[in-house]
Order: structure tokens, then sequence, then C-alpha cells
DNA sequence: GTCTATATAGCGATAGAC
DNA sequence: GTCTATCGCTATATAGAC
């Protein structure tokens, strides 16, 4: 991956507070127009030191949504300690994303900047973000763990929510609504749906459109394990 | 919009001419390794006259877009006057933008670069880019014109279809099966799908996920006329 | 390993020529 | 309206100091 990992104390705490600035400047003037030169200011360091912890401004916004990923696994495993309730873990996985970027609609935009650029290390969809995405994936690979499904759908149902919550994320910058509620409804029936369709899925006359469809993923190599 | 129009002929052609030579540029060495000074260069001009013309290199790669918004309007256009197949106009609406861009998949991505941020003049699903994609939605309106669909499902179709398209897209950058070929029987499958799903949509027992799907939609301000 | 000083090259804005 | 010359600012690589 991209990140420096500082071996000792003091440059560990340099980085940190390089982060720390970084973040202040991109929320008081945008991320565009953040330079690193600014951000090397005002955490007191030379330009250069900024680049030996981060390649660019875009590691920085990497290293938050890092972060925010870290809080959300957090959130999720003291809830789902908690609940056996399907729909609620669920929705927590989801609603607890949101929850935690809603002050930084206008940073994790910059998150999908490299959507379409499978070679660039920081596209969301790369291979330089496996390991974030595997972790993302992973949350709602929990929050079903206890569901004793058909193998199959234990496979697609993980990808597909986590599909659902990035097509819901990227929504979610573009609503105005206040507190962005009107993505929220749209999460909670998307999963309402979600659940109705699983239990359909099941019925007979459903059967061959539920093979179809893990056939055709699976030929797209879009679930794990080809 | 990003566009200077210019209203001679002279500036017509340097305009086009400084067009064709970015994009030449943009294939021999990607995107970002091409600089407005060598377009310049290449094109015999000064950078600034680059400038004047297109506000930066991401404005060339939406006239790019557009370019082959245009192409795909008339491919369309001449299949939908003769074929009445439902599914082949369908087919022919998907497959004819990969066929457009299956040679510039690294420029296409570009064009997915500011998604995430809704302000961004150049941002694929905002303000800016409203025109071309009506007219990207209105390809698959007038596939479907002739079905004499219930009149919420000739609204949802066409947005569907382009949400599918758009992520099929991305698929599309992503795979390197060759001639994309994987992508492509994915569009084939998602679209007999679709069309299985339109059938079963009139079902009784479907009935209420249906009318739940619409109203979720239109609460979220996903379809035309709220 | 941590960080600074320095150097090159591109971006994009401006004033103004034609 | 079309285009040029020029300028200040930024990104980022490199050598090397501590």
């Amino acid at each position: 991956m991209f990140k420096t990992e500082p071996s000792t104390d003091k440059g560990e705490q340099t980085r940190r507070h390089i982060f720390d600035c970084a973040l202040e400047l991109f929320r008081e003037n945008g991320f565009d127009a953040t330079t690193m030169q600014e951000i090397a200011l005002r955490a007191d360091v030379a330009k250069s030191a900024a680049y030996y912890y981060f390649p660019g401004k875009e590691a920085i916004i990497q290293a938050y949504y890092e972060a925010v990923q870290d809080e959300q696994e957090r959130v999720c495993r003291r809830i789902f300690a908690g609940s056996g309730n399907l729909k609620a873990r669920l929705a927590a996985a989801m609603h607890a994303k949101f929850d935690l970027a809603k002050e930084d609609r206008k940073l994790l935009g910059v998150v999908f900047r490299y959507t379409g650029e499978p070679e660039h290390p920081l596209s969301c969809l790369g291979a330089g973000t496996e390991e974030i995405r595997r972790r993302s994936i992973g949350v709602f690979r929990e929050a079903i763990a206890g569901e004793r499904l058909p193998k199959d759908l234990d496979q697609l149902l993980p990808v597909a929510l986590w599909s659902l919550q990035m097509g819901l994320l990227i929504l979610f910058l573009y609503d105005r609504s206040e507190g962005q509620r009107r993505t929220r409804r749209l999460a909670d029936g998307a999963l309402e749906l979600t659940l109705k369709l699983l239990a359909l899925a099941k019925l007979p006359v459903l059967k061959p459109v539920r093979t179809k469809v893990l056939s055709l993923l699976r030929e797209a190599d879009l679930l794990p394990e080809g």
C-alpha cells in the first residue's frame, strides 16, 4: 500500500500532527484549495517533511478514510455483540458510516476520484485499496454471520450490501436534505427490500432467476472465490 | 456549461485542431502524463491559446465524452429505425457505447473523476453535466418508446437502464478479458434479467414490492418529475 | 530513520497585441 | 474574437544534513 509507517515514536507523532493539520485545512478551505505548502506551514515542518509521510494530498484523504473504516468497525462490533436482529444489524452498519462521515461529505467525495482508473493506487475499486475494501465488505459478512443462509447467498450478500453502501454513499454526498434523511430513508427502504427479496429468493417461481443472477455475477468475477 | 463555443470558422478549426492533438497525446502517453504545454506544442499554438478554448485538460475529456455521446445517438437512431425487438434495441444502446469507447478505456475513466464532488462542473452526476445526462437517458427512453408500459415504469426504466449502463461502464474499465467480453456478457444477462423482472413486476405477488420500489425512488428524488 | 534545502517543470491567470 | 508573452504559485524529485 501507500503508507509510510513511521517506526519511531517521534515519527508517529509528526505524522499524526501533519495529518491533523491537513484535515483542519481541508475542512476550512476544501481539499483542492489546500496546498501541501499550507499543510506544512500549519504543521510547522518543511514541505518535504509532509511529502515524507504522505506521497501527496490524496494519501492524506486515504488515511482519513481508513480512520473512518476503523471507527465503523469499532462501532459495529459493539452493536453486533448486543443485537440479534438482522435488520437492525444491517441498518447499524449502513448508518454508522453515514454518521461518521456526515461532517466531512466534501472530503469523502475525493475518495471516489479515481474510481474509473483501475491502475491508480487510490482507485476505490483497484488493487491498491484491496485491504480496506475487504474490511468494508467484512463488516457486512459479520452482520449476517449468524443467519445460516445457503452458501451462494452467503457469498453474494456481503458484496451486494457493500455495493449498495458505496452507491448510497455517493447519493449521500449529493443529498442536501437536512441530516441527509432522504438518503437514510432510501437506505432503510433498500435494506427492507433486500430482506424481502432474500425471502422471495426461495420461492420456486424465482429459483431460475436466482441461479441466473449468481452465475452471471460469478462469470463476471464479481464474487469471491471465482 | 463549460464550453467556449468559437464563433468564427477559424476559431472552430483551431479548437478542433487542439482537440485532435490533445486526444492523440492522451492516447500516446495517458491523460495525467500529458501537459497543456505539450498539447499546445503539438498543435503549434501558444499554451494560452489552448486555455482559451479549454479551461483545462478535463474540459477536453468532457468534449471527448460529448463526441462519444453524439456518435452513440447517431448509431442508435439508425438501429431503432430498423428493429422492433425491445431486447435488441436495449442491447444495441448498451453495446454502442462500449464499442465507441473500447479503444479509449483509459480516457473514459477520467469522466468519472468528479463523481463524488457534486459542485464540480465535471461531476458526472452534477448540475454541470445535466444536458449530456439527459441525452444519455433519452437514448433509453427512445429504445422503450414503443412499448406501452404503465406510466410509472415508463419513468423508471430509462433511469434504471442508464444507471445500469454507468455501472457497467465502470466494470468495463476494469475488465481485462479480451474485447471486454466479460462485461458484455454481464450486460446481456442484466438486460435479459431486466426484461424478465419487467414481466414479473406485473404478477400479484410482486405488486407491493413494485409499489414500494417506486415510492422509495420517488422520495429520494431519483425519478423525473419528483 | 527523520527531516531540510534546493531545483525543475507544469498549472493557470493576466495584460495586452492583433 | 483570437491568440501571445510572461509571471507567480504549486507539485514533487533529489541530495544530503542530523
